[in-house]
DNA sequence: AAGAAAAAAGTTACCGGTAACGTAACCAGA
DNA sequence: TCTGGTTACGTTACCGGTAACTTTTTTCTT
């Protein structure tokens, strides 16, 4: 009934220091080990801290001094697609590993939602943000620019970052594999993915793929943007749709491994033989691939090291170290066996 | 050079309301549509804030009103299991559409980084925690006992929780698993998970798995718990290890479908048939499962729903309706066709 | 046109810490 | 004994909003 000492019925710093018989400078002082108190006063203290069950309003000690809060800001896309929770995974260990929080932001690719959490999320006062992708609304970047903190701009390499940015040139990236497959004798290509966006790290391979392609006199005859996750079933019926408007493609191109095992599944649950009947490429090198009987055509991209490095870039910052402003963390194509090497 | 508001180069409110020609409490208002202004003044003072791009600060709001933020802590053991990676995203989705914001934290399936976690994320004065699991340290416990906020434990079922609980019961749902295999009339069972927790739902699967092929006069002849995140190559040299260890079983029983999916991988690679030489159940109904040739015997749990019911139960405690404390959110066999019927 | 009620403001104090500065107590050295 | 320096504290003001209260202005009534 009583008890209650302040309107949180939350212990204050003003309580511990009354208990402890010292002024709240005092405590604060000792909380802080920041020295200019007795030993005496500092068993004191600690003795009531414990006693009462203190917990610092971090809230009070941001608001109050002019330090920037703990906070890291981080949006990502969705977590149906594995690589984004992969990455998500490295960025909050890393960021954890130096007292960090993450404030996450799961954006559905669309630009408003990332705007509508940019605002919510700058209200709070974060430390830093890091976001995935490199397009962002007008107001979103109006706002971000004001915000005078650090931004790390992820997944898509972005040359001149609006602060900072760690990825990959997804256009190369598609092009590498994209000349890859004319190499091995393909002509007539599909591409099977889900980004129904232009301004997208997804469509930037696909572009990329197609100049390829057709630089080598190729032709990428049918590509499927399906309004869904980049998951298995997608890839699953993605193809099944693909092959039904164009039956005569050679080799199918897919936004990542997780939708060219649902491709690969498809095709061999119908009869077809991989690759001598068809061929299939990935991206991204996703664990499913790891226990595949056939290697799976792919393009390694070093995720775990992604959501490091930016983490790490941020850190870095925060500290006042100097930093390179933009960091390719590069891939490697797997040639794999789900596709022919025709020549 | 100049121009630099304050400390922060941020735009306060008493620096809109300056602009404006009001005092800070009307400029206040006029934000909050708190009425008792004109329209003349709501212009003028909107004008500012559009023209100097004021972005209110929270923490002062949450600080000065005894408010609470719209912080909710969400403790995931990690996101490389693509089951905890589906219940944040229900969370955070559900959670934003309502105003909030999710804290992330990694746990690493470990008590101490979750007891740091719960330390830190308290003292940000979160309206709310969510986390995994049902076992704390203990000075975790006293801590959130004292923090006064709901807390919703998710994943594992608690019939006397903290505050609220959402999930299964693992050792019936184990229990079922076990009971279904017997009646498909196996004996010699195996195990493979990560779990390396006795406290822990992936445990209680176990416990209540063993227990029903006990019951029913079987045995579950060994059991491999790997130092590994729960995915799919830990499932696939998991089997291998256990075959190797023991080669008279019958059947595997996974601790989830991504394992289970490697395990399947694993047998068919080495000539084994799957039913007909050893058959293969997994858990979680997951998505890898959709694009199978077989239908993968396993036990649907509405992972989604998990999530989204946990935060509603959150947002519902938060604007003081009153709520279960506990939410049983079920499951469900699927039979499947990679175990024999063998009566 | 005077007075009362309603609307539209302004003032003050406070949330829980910390920076900056002030002061008392103690000790050393000349 | 006095000065000067150090140590160990205490005091005050402030961060950026908002609750609670007060004052001014407008509107309406008779």
């Amino acid at each position: 009934m009583a008890d209650k000492p302040n309107k949180n019925n939350k212990v204050s710093l003003a309580e511990v220091a009354r208990a402890a018989g010292v002024s709240k400078m005092t405590a604060s002082r000792v909380l802080r080990s920041e020295g200019g108190y007795s030993e005496k006063t500092r068993v004191r203290v600690m003795t009531q801290v414990d006693q009462l069950g203190y917990l610092p309003n971090r809230l009070a000690t941001v608001f109050a001094g002019d330090q920037s809060s703990t906070f890291i800001g981080v949006s990502i896309p969705d977590l149906g697609n594995e690589v984004f929770a992969q990455v998500l995974e490295a960025i909050d260990r890393k960021l954890g590993s130096f007292g960090h929080q993450t404030v996450l932001g799961l954006t559905q690719h669309t630009h408003e939602e990332e705007e509508n959490w940019i605002r919510t999320v700058l209200s709070w006062q974060p430390a830093g943000l890091i976001l995935t992708g490199r397009y962002h609304s007008v107001r979103a970047l109006e706002m971000l620019r004001n915000a005078g903190i650090p931004i790390v701009e992820i997944w898509d390499l972005n040359s001149s970052p609006l602060d900072m940015s760690v990825g990959i040139n997804h256009f190369d990236c598609g092009f590498e594999m994209g000349r890859f497959l004319i190499g091995c004798g393909y002509r007539s290509l599909g591409f099977v993915g889900t980004s129904h966006d232009t301004a997208n790290a997804a469509t930037a391979r696909l572009e990329g793929f197609t100049k390829a392609v057709e630089d080598g006199g190729g032709q990428v005859v049918r590509q499927l943007c399906l309004h869904d996750t980049a998951g298995f079933y997608p890839g699953f019926y993605g193809t099944e749709q693909l092959l039904a408007a164009q039956r005569d493609i050679e080799c199918i191109f897919y936004q990542n491994d997780s939708m060219a095992f649902g491709g690969l599944q498809y095709c061999e649950q119908r009869g077809m033989r991989v690759p001598e009947d068809i061929g299939i490429a990935g991206w991204g090198d996703l664990p499913v691939a790891s226990v595949l009987r056939k290697r799976l055509t792919s393009m390694h991209v070093p995720h775990l090291k992604l959501g490091q490095a930016a983490a790490e870039l941020m850190i870095a910052r925060l500290s006042g170290e100097p930093v390179a402003n933009t960091r390719d963390i590069g891939y490697r194509l797997i040639p794999g066996s789900t596709v022919l090497q025709r020549r």
